[in-house]
DNA sequence: TTATTTTACGCAATCGGTTGCGTATCATAA
DNA sequence: TTATGATACGCAACCGATTGCGTAAAATAA
């Protein structure tokens, strides 16, 4: 009664005196077979209760209709955003995610890409890890033209497409913003600039005070993790600073480090956006729940997943040419609110 | 020089002069290989750039090194951090993640279980959607003694075990909490009760009423998908009552919703937790970030995932037995917070 | 009616590892 | 020296679906 043995093509043949080849056939609406057979074979497949075997069918077509997918980790609410938005392509067309997280580690991220390699998936889609210096370990997969897409975290490569947001703009945007607001002297809370958002965020700032004539000061730069540990550290770092070189705002990386930045310096009395206005960057949850709702930038991870995965796929199925492709930019949207409003006007 | 062919065991078994099954055995560590040829073996590995096709090994070994995980949203702080955790466990084990989404809908389940069936997963972890009535869509896996684990939104099953935490005990605790601070028409913001999960965390907050004189009454009691916009409304709705039978405390069974509650309610000027105390579920981020901060439950996604997937593989290895387990609880803890806190001596 | 084309299907090789069984080689015991 | 066992490896079938090629049967043309 129990584990019962496998149903296959080969006992639907059986079972109507014809060939495993036109089963095959049959089961994936191949015109060659008659649609008399066809329903013959569906209806066998319903009785006998047959379920395809996928890697008897990878081993022999080379495709396994599944996506490769390395993110630096899945719990944050942008990379889980962006997860569920490729889930949603890829079910729509019939693949599966295999996902993996590096942990912000090379290593892990080397071999995260060997198996992935291995299970042989048709593509991979990948944001890489903070501390990753080049991309060697994705070389099999350029070797055999093994489609590969790089989102958000991307990495220049001219046989790859990425997906992204122009941080550069949006960071100038951003900074353009605060000083609209007044302020003079903004800080600015980075991650490590071996990843080109970051690096690109740092240069839209930069640049947003130049064109305002406000100096960059090594100071008011702080690098690090993002984390909710960074953001305190960060406030430790302006309440110990004498108070007429304090900042007047704070630009953040992300909202993470933002909100705890801003959670620690009001412990401590300071007012927002009196005393020192705030802005972030992702939208995250958090930014519409602190007090001040936090100024940020709208940047949907689920957009970025799904166009990802879209793309990867029609250039699978042959619809459109990723190699035409280098980049593609999806818009991203600073969000005004309090935390920077020093201007009561909303004129 | 592009697009060379794939290099397999039999070019390495070429190389060598011996055969292919010593390959395969001496790349899996067999003991009846010598140690001499699989230094060879190895090295030519190296020097010839082989790689593995993992499903003409899953063709023949019938397993796949792979775990299916179905859950409601990849999403939320709560299955994200669940994911991460089985994630680590998973590849510490060498054994992937297929990772697809319900979206709260019964029929994308069955058809993402037959997907996981078809890709033949080695086990299957999953958490049920908020309608689904009946598991026979997971019949396939039963037959075929592929073990599954139901993790958070459990299902009783005497075949499968389920990962989860007291939900009970934990919604009777915060619901005592809430009476010990005076409170004396405290209202529930539930789930589906479909799910275990909410239909527990009810029971545990009616028993806990009961067991201190407090009547239960339908009016202060709200069920709903949890959201934002769940929480948004149940402040409508309270507001509509006249001011002598407003609850003054509400339970909410996430902490999303009981945010979004305490968001609007402070907008209507009342106060937390003077006018209204509060306590959500989840310890999610934002429950640290909104003001007053959220008294919730410590759940950790992280630590439920990260054991279901252990169980999982543990049991593949053959070094444990599920059978014998029917089910696993984890630690859950009040975490007490300035929500809820009325009587303001700590002691 | 015969020749030609079309339609519908079968044969058998193939994808790349895995594994039960058989055996040559060498060490050890008798 | 011969019998016995252990060790190390090869042979070949096998997993289950796919697909190039070949062909019988039916349809159409000549």
């Amino acid at each position: 009664m129990s584990d019962e043995r496998e149903i296959t093509i080969y006992d639907i043949a059986k079972y109507l005196n014809i060939s495993a080849a036109t089963v095959s056939r049959g089961l994936k609406n191949n015109p060659m077979i008659s649609k008399a057979t066809r329903k013959k074979i569906t209806d066998a497949v319903q009785t006998l209760g047959y379920q395809s075997n996928a890697f008897a069918s990878n081993l022999r077509s080379r495709h396994t209709h599944t996506l490769g997918v390395i993110v630096p980790r899945l719990n944050s609410y942008f990379m889980s955003s962006a997860l569920a938005g490729m889930e949603n392509a890829a079910n729509r067309y019939g693949y599966n995610l295999i996902i993996a997280q590096s942990l912000e580690d090379v290593e892990k991220e080397k071999r995260n890409a060997a198996t992935m390699f291995n299970k042989r998936v048709d593509g991979l889609l990948i944001s890489l890890s903070s501390n990753t210096q080049h991309i060697h370990h994705l070389e099999p997969f350029f070797k055999r033209k093994i489609p590969v897409i790089f989102f958000d975290r991307v990495y220049p490569h001219d046989e790859s497409t990425s997906v992204g947001i122009n941080n550069f703009e949006a960071a100038y945007q951003v900074t353009k913003h605060l000083i609209d607001q007044g302020c003079k002297r903004i800080m600015h809370l980075g991650g490590n600039v071996l990843r080109n958002v970051y690096q690109e965020r740092l240069n839209g700032y930069r640049k947003a005070l130049q064109d305002h004539h406000l100096p960059f000061t090594e100071q008011l730069h702080l690098t690090g993790p993002l984390s909710e540990q960074a953001g305190t550290d960060a406030a430790g770092h302006i309440l110990e600073l004498s108070p007429n070189k304090r900042p007047d705002a704070v630009f953040s990386a992300n909202d993470t480090a933002a909100v705890y930045c801003m959670l620690a310096l009001q412990g401590a009395g300071l007012r927002i956006p009196e005393d020192i206005a705030f802005a972030g960057f992702n939208n995250d949850p958090i930014s519409k729940v602190i007090a001040p709702n936090l100024t940020t930038v709208e940047y949907s991870g689920d957009s970025i997943g799904h166009t990802a995965a879209t793309y990867l796929i029609n250039h699978l199925k042959g619809i459109s040419d990723l190699h035409a492709t280098n980049a593609i930019t999806l818009r991203a949207d600073l969000v005004i609110r309090a935390s920077s409003l020093k201007n009561k006007n909303p004129e």
